[in-house]
DNA sequence: CCAAAAGTGTTGCGGTTACACCCATGT
DNA sequence: ACATGGGTGTAACCGCAACACTTTTGG
């Protein structure tokens, strides 16, 4: 009986898997991590690992996150959980998924000598992924794109201060489609979710633009788009 | 069980959980078991256990639904996953929550002798609950409000034929508001999701009402309240 | 004939969409 | 002065909300 319990059950182990967005060169880019092992050597997957079973699986997304990019207190939300039985090769993995955004700040990546590298990928041009990721990253990107569309969490991705036409690009690239420049002005600043502040751009070889902030950089649910 | 494994391998351990919903005597009501074992002796929780090595996590979810509804092909759905360290005292179980919905049909309910026995209870007057079940519960309601709201789901809730009015009773149990009888009508019919059947109501002390029927039975977003 | 629920249209308002020109800066 | 992106208003349209009376049946 114990040994049907062991077999039965005790080979299941729990994973988090992050797939972490920003906006880069105007496109939506996801991290990945490049593989070392067989057979998934050379192939890209998402960063991740197992929960350990002292921590919360949110603590281990959160501690997979920190790990690649040093970054905390960022927009981190759980996903979905994949739990085919075969998903894994190397036995039972069941995995929790996270979506986490960044700005677009520079940034320096870190691995360990676990993965052979880690960078953005723009998600319209992934290599092949390890693993079920290819399908993770598609669940990610359909729910940022409903997220951005009726809550303010597009604050994640810009950095403090930013034009009006940098929220405009950012709505563009993830929804893939172009925006009315006026009705998005007077839809977003109608909403009452960002104030100007003192200080406009400069440097360009034209008008400088109005900067805004972000009242409030706690998730919120109001129409946006 | 759990305790067996958590002693004796200290391992974590995936389980699932299932928010089953249907609507009776005009609330809205889950499903829950009676709990046979200290420390929740009495107590009330979800149905739900441990996912095998064998099954994939939907299978499993699946699986418990069947245990005690008898039924397969209903809607089914993941919710969330739940991953606190401490949220069970025999043990790290990680679980991922479902939600169900059935129609309101009579049902014999099943139980093991591993429980005390099975029943229905509104949402809104529901008994002390086991674990962080209470929580889970909370999760599965918003879930369902804001989904009615932008999907077709409520096809499981109802049978085959109904009326107008159920339909409506229906949207109003669960955004827990009333809607105007004429637009209601007005926008539901014009999203085509539902045709005349050829049938009425019979019996009532009033004029017979006409039955319809949904023309198709898989999930669809589409605005409806 | 009376009670009880079924069924049916119109109007006003508000939000979304479509659309074109002037402004401030750097070179 | 010119090239570049920043910034602004108005009118048509459409979906949503508000609202009351007639119909059909059973008792």
């Amino acid at each position: 009986m114990k040994k049907l319990i062991k077999k039965k059950y005790n080979l299941t182990v729990v994973a988090t898997d992050v797939a972490i967005f920003t906006i880069k060169d105007g496109e939506l880019n996801i991290l990945l991590i490049k593989m070392q092992k067989k057979p998934f050597l050379k192939q890209w997957a998402l960063p991740g690992g197992l929960v350990t079973v002292d921590e919360s699986v949110d603590s281990s997304a959160k501690r997979h996150l920190f790990s690649k990019t040093g970054l905390k207190k960022i927009f981190l939300e759980q996903l979905y959980s994949f739990g085919e039985v075969n998903r894994d090769i190397f036995g039972r993995v069941v995995s929790v998924a996270y979506f986490a955004l960044i700005p677009n700040v520079d940034l320096v990546l870190k691995t360990t000598k676990e993965y052979g590298g880690v960078d953005w990928f723009p998600v319209n041009s992934l290599p092949k992924l390890a693993y079920d990721h290819k399908e993770i990253v598609s669940v990610a990107v359909s729910r940022l794109r409903n997220k951005i569309e009726y809550t303010n969490i597009v604050y994640s991705l810009l950095p403090k201060e930013f034009t009006l036409k940098q929220l405009q690009d950012v709505y563009e690239i993830i929804l893939n489609k172009t925006v009315d420049k006026r009705n998005f002005r007077k839809k977003f600043l109608s909403l009452g979710l960002i104030t100007k502040t003192a200080n406009f751009t400069t440097g360009g070889t034209h008008r400088p633009a109005q900067l805004y902030t972000f009242k409030n950089k706690k998730p919120q649910e109001v129409n946006t788009l």
